[in-house]
DNA sequence: TAGTTATAATCCTAAATAGTGATGAATTGT
DNA sequence: ACAATTCATCACTATTTAGGATTATAACTA
């Protein structure tokens, strides 16, 4: 094998890193996320609780089933999806912890913005 | 205070991450923040190293500032950019992971239907 | 002050994509 | 076999955004 181990900067890595957080960054596919946290549904029930639409919710059930992140099982008429990779779940909370800290950040630079005039 | 624990079902919270995710689902933006994994560096180098015209460079610069992962620090003319949150890192290395996981299994796959015909 | 360099801001175009409505395919029940 | 249900896919519109060209601003230098 030619190829030892890829590097950082090989751009095919790079594009699907930036593709996978692609696939994140999406509410209504975050939505589905979390939707899906408690435990498999059908398209039907996802739709009812995240009031996408149908033809919509399928297209965003497919990338995120490309992706990996779900997995699909047809049973009868209906689509039942799961999580099929419980580590988002550790991706986006690593995600909220940034974005609190940097509101909490902001709030500091404003009060000490306020107390200086 | 009315609000007790945001719930992660909270709009509000969810376009946070999303728009988070959005900052690093770029190739360019991604390509930066390699760049500056080994160090701090000023716009030109980052110009040079990453092959960016200079004034899409700065836009980028300026998302990724915003979104609180650089930091930017102006000296004499030029503006020296640095990580600010190195959590980044172990963001992008989780991706990856997964990425090479999901690679792997449809390898398996392909396998698998080439010797079962 | 004039001139050079480094960075930012603005305007524009092309490409990607989220959402919607209509159609098609697969399955179940009568 | 027919009708109803569930989901996927296609065609379309509207919005967003990356990237480039240009102009503007700010800081050194002679």
């Amino acid at each position: 094998m030619p190829k030892t181990k890829p590097s950082t900067t090989d751009p095919a890595i790079i594009a699907a890193v930036a593709d996978y957080f692609k696939v994140l960054s999406e509410g209504s596919r975050l939505q589905i996320l979390t939707c899906l946290k408690s435990g498999t549904m059908n398209v039907m029930e996802i739709g009812e609780a995240t009031g996408l639409g149908q033809a919509n919710l399928s297209k965003h059930l497919k990338v995120l089933t490309q992706a990996g992140i779900l997995s699909r099982q047809p049973k009868g008429t209906s689509a039942y999806y799961d999580i099929a990779d419980p580590i988002i779940f550790e991706l986006c909370e690593l995600a909220c912890d940034r974005i609190s800290q940097r509101i909490l950040q902001q709030a500091e630079s404003l009060k000490a913005f306020h107390s200086q005039d």
